[in-house]
DNA sequence: ACTCTGCATCGATGTCCGTCGATCTGACCC
DNA sequence: GGGTCAGATCGACGGACATCGATGCAGAGT
């Protein structure tokens, strides 16, 4: 998994004519494609993607015991899904008496939307 | 169709109540969803996510024997990251003698771009 | 036909992920 | 304290994934 974008253009064409010309190395530097992924690769679950599609569509904050009838997993795995989702730093939850409400953090989205864009 | 449910005082609601409105959501988005969280997942890994840097960062079609270079990787893994782009939709590749070009399929970061806003 | 080259595929391996039931934690109420 | 409820955590299981060396395969050149 390891990446050396460090590294110099070595082509060295044995033979024959090169095969391409040279390519464009990418700007986007080991950590930041390390952050990229793994904001990408959180949002890699079709619940989890709907999760921030749902949060995202409400302004404010959204209890758990509103998102689980929303999906067909158990309850744990819906709150395995919005861990993930923490852990990136696409949601945050806060809690209120016996409920915890989660919410959208929009930088996250935004790294991934710069990058996309 | 916003909720609002940050400002109902749920923490006094009588036993058995839900805390909250109960919101359906339209099972249209989830064969979207399935699709946005395929081309997440496939982006979801740092290889791969530089992989499309570079060849989206390039105009034309970039040969293997340009990226194998660029990664700490062995051949037949980035030849595997390939395929996983490739079956996303991400990348197609053509044969031109006995060097592979891939290039990116903007249409497919589109989706996902848009669905980010 | 034979060889070399560039890339894909195969088989194996160790790790991670999604899912569940069971259990724990924290908060409320009597 | 005892009971109840909402979520989180735990432990386990099956499947998927990233990675590698070895091998297959097609095209180009001799």
């Amino acid at each position: 998994m390891s990446v050396d974008l460090t590294l110099e253009p070595k082509t060295k064409r044995p033979k024959g004519e090169p095969c391409c010309e040279p390519v464009v190395y990418p700007d986007v530097e080991r950590a930041e494609a390390i952050r990229l992924a793994e904001l990408a690769k959180a949002l890699g679950d079709p619940v989890r993607l709907q999760l921030v599609d749902v949060l995202r569509k409400h302004a404010g904050k959204v209890c758990v015991c509103e998102l689980v009838p929303l999906f067909d997993i158990a309850q744990p795995t819906l709150s395995h899904h919005l861990r993930k989702l923490r852990e990136a730093g696409i949601v945050d939850s806060e809690r209120q008496g016996l409920w915890v409400y989660y919410y959208v953090l929009p930088e996250a989205l935004r790294e991934l939307s710069a990058w996309l864009h």
